[in-house]
DNA sequence: CGTGTAAGGAATTCTGACACG
DNA sequence: CGTGTAAGGAATTCTGACACG
């Protein structure tokens, strides 16, 4: 499901990561969760296995930056994790 | 998605009811939606589908008990709208 | 019976900042 | 750079009850 209705501490449980990770992938606008009204972050699943494969590749040395470029190549080495994103 | 993790207010806003009314359904026993450690609601999309055919039938003048008994008769009236509830 | 509402509290999430390195 | 944390506030959700019918 594409549908953005899963909220940050739910991500949490499903990611493993915390919400500063979460919100800082976003502030390096390689995530874009919707929010509500009230301006609290709604996420989708694909959002939360991108938010998956990010961590993985940070942990592989890449930085934000360089996964924004990927993200931005059409067919990159992420695509695959990435689906249609 | 079976995965429950959809907080109560994009439930609202997904099937167009209130809290109100899909708290009681849960009171009715006619569906169950995980807890946060803190109390907190999570709901499936699946259960979401549920909600709204539950007030679908509740409109056709079906009351809460008798969709219980549809519920747990196996291929009952909804069970096509329920996937594999 | 199914739903609305006001009430008070608790859990969840938000932002901006300081910190480390 | 990526993440932790304490701070204060705002949005979200919770329960139990009274109401109507």
């Amino acid at each position: 499901m594409d549908k953005k209705v899963i909220s940050i501490g739910s991500v949490c449980e499903m990611t493993g990561l915390t919400e500063r990770q979460i919100r800082y992938y976003e502030e390096r606008k390689l995530i874009f969760p919707e929010r509500t009204k009230g301006g609290n972050r709604k996420y989708s699943f694909e959002d939360v296995e991108l938010i998956k494969a990010i961590y993985r590749q940070l942990r592989e040395g890449q930085n934000t930056f360089e996964l924004k470029q990927l993200m931005h190549s059409k067919r990159g080495a992420m695509t695959k994790l990435r689906e249609v994103e």
